[in-house]
DNA sequence: CTGAAAGCGCTTACAG
DNA sequence: CTGAAAGCGCTTACAG
């Protein structure tokens, strides 16, 4: 295949060894210049290319990379996918994607990962089985969940720290003189979801502010519709924190459909600073997420992990930092 | 490697012969049920997994598919990608995903999809370089072109009917009693621009409407500043077609901004039916793109020439259809 | 239905 | 630096 030629026909065209071939291009060994040239003009000529596939057979190495993605409606989803994408393949790996839709990665969701020998493994807004976990190790497959982690990890995340941000939010509501404030939630069971809530929630009671919280699930349609029942039970507080920023977009659209002035009546924080939160119509503070920063780190975990497997956890929390604009 | 155990393994201890192992693996071929029980409780114990290179060493023939796609701002990015991922997965295929800068595919970018051996390739907003195609159709791979296409094709595309929408969005203004119009163009090279510009401006000159055409680049800022210039030159038409969604939204936001009613003083229409046209916010009138019917064209043609390569070209256009909400 | 053997296209000791 | 040879883990005629 791939025109259907191979090392050895190069070699006849060249007048050379197939090893000789074989050397050309998988690099590491010394070839004379002579020698590359001949093989170098013959390949050229032949458009031979090199046959990944009986190369993996020998190394028992891939350059593939699977990278797992839960929800369409994560809004980093196209930035995280292109970051992944762009750093992997200038180091010589090609992303293998899988897409699935539970919040905890099955056995089937991954198989085939397993089928091609992944080199490494990146798992986004999604937790792993035990079992998974315990294929990958047995595999020496390094794996790093992205912004998202667990109580007692038995393996890498990378992530921002949300615990910190939040109270950093919390602080800088007060401090514009909220007295009493609400939290809607994301999906209950992210531990983003929950680490904003809890960072948030601490700082107000150490300061004594009242606060509610409210459950939503990370949608701009529950933030919409979460802010509209506050507002229709006339539970308006001074300062909305909404987990991410697109449910606050849902949240500002409830409250400009309901005539009620932001900042001067109610002021709204969001979460991620996507690029809508920019948009003149929302012009929405919030939290940026350093997404860039946070795929560096899992690519060069991933990499150093397959240059020598150590198996290596833990939880790399990168700052982000508030983006202040018209809603507070 | 995985586990480091192979079929030879499975083989001893399931005592049986090693090429037994392979066809019960394999499938198609004739194993009686009680070798089959035997290698597959061997197999289990061992945690065997068959090695994806050797087998597509020998058959010539992956189960890997190309999915080259252009720019994170195409606003179906995420639902093209899921649709695509999903449907394949079923099959047994799985997505190698490709990120790209460039207008115009080149070597580089895919050449690693050639390495790999992909049964297929699609490519999405993007448009291919003649060597690309021939070093395609050089190796047998089918190719489709989704969501663009080109004048004289030589391959094959799948994509909305660009023309006939455009000309029902012409007609479906002037219905509406609208006696001068702009559209506003996405970016200017792109086949989806060109032909809504046609049929668009077509249909206008056939009902003697006069129109002017502004060029803009598929954006929300692009869309915004260009809004906002016609604004301020004071040449609000009775209408807008806004070539995609995402502009459209930044055209309505140039127009609140200078406090100009919609649908009262000019109305805007969109091209897409991404999700936010439905916020409450924008309730945008618009066309929607029949996405998960252009992907499922496109998967079985990737399919069908998988199983028998004929080359066929052509250009497959889904019909879409007009999404009527406050805008207009 | 089953096993022994050839061979897919490479990499990599080994010997020179 | 170079070539001949072994071998990676499979599939697939071939013979029985």
């Amino acid at each position: 295949m791939s025109n259907g030629i191979n090392a050895r026909d190069v070699a006849k065209l060249a007048g050379v060894s197939q090893s000789s071939v074989s050397r050309v291009f998988f690099g590491g060994a010394s070839v004379s210049e002579k020698t590359r040239k001949k093989v170098l003009a013959a390949a050229e000529e032949l458009g031979y290319v090199p046959n990944e596939f009986a190369r993996s057979l020998i190394t028992n190495k891939t350059r593939l990379i699977g990278l797992v993605m839960k929800g369409v409606h994560n809004p980093f989803y196209p930035q995280v996918l292109q970051e992944f994408t762009t750093h992997f393949n200038e180091l010589g790996y090609t992303i293998l994607f899988v897409h699935t839709n539970h919040d905890e990665i099955q056995k089937e969701d991954i198989e085939m990962l397993l089928h091609y020998h992944v080199a490494g493994v990146i798992i986004t807004d999604a937790t792993l089985s035990l079992k998974v976990i315990e294929e990958f190790k047995n595999n020496k497959i390094p794996v790093v969940l992205f912004n998202r982690k667990v109580e007692e990890p038995n393996f890498f995340s990378v992530g921002t720290n949300n615990l910190e941000a939040s109270r950093q939010i919390a602080k800088f509501l007060i401090e514009k003189g909220c007295k009493d404030m609400a939290y809607i939630s994301g999906a209950r069971n992210t531990s983003t979801s929950i680490e904003r809530e809890k960072g948030f929630s601490e700082m107000l009671a150490e300061n004594k502010v009242p606060y509610k919280i409210y459950h939503s699930d990370y949608s701009y349609d529950g933030g919409f519709k979460t802010a509209k029942e506050i507002i229709q039970a006339g539970d308006i507080p001074s300062a909305f924190f909404v987990a991410n920023d697109i449910m606050a977009l849902g949240v500002l659209d409830a409250l400009r459909e309901q005539s009620i002035d932001v900042p001067a009546k109610t002021k709204v924080i969001g979460f991620d600073n996507i690029e809508m939160a920019a948009w003149p119509i929302y012009n929405l503070t919030t939290w940026e997420q350093p997404i860039a920063q946070m795929a560096k780190e899992t690519v060069s975990y991933i990499i150093s992990e397959i240059e020598e497997y150590t198996d290596r956890i833990g939880n790399i929390e990168i700052n982000g930092e508030l983006i202040e604009r018209k809603t507070t």
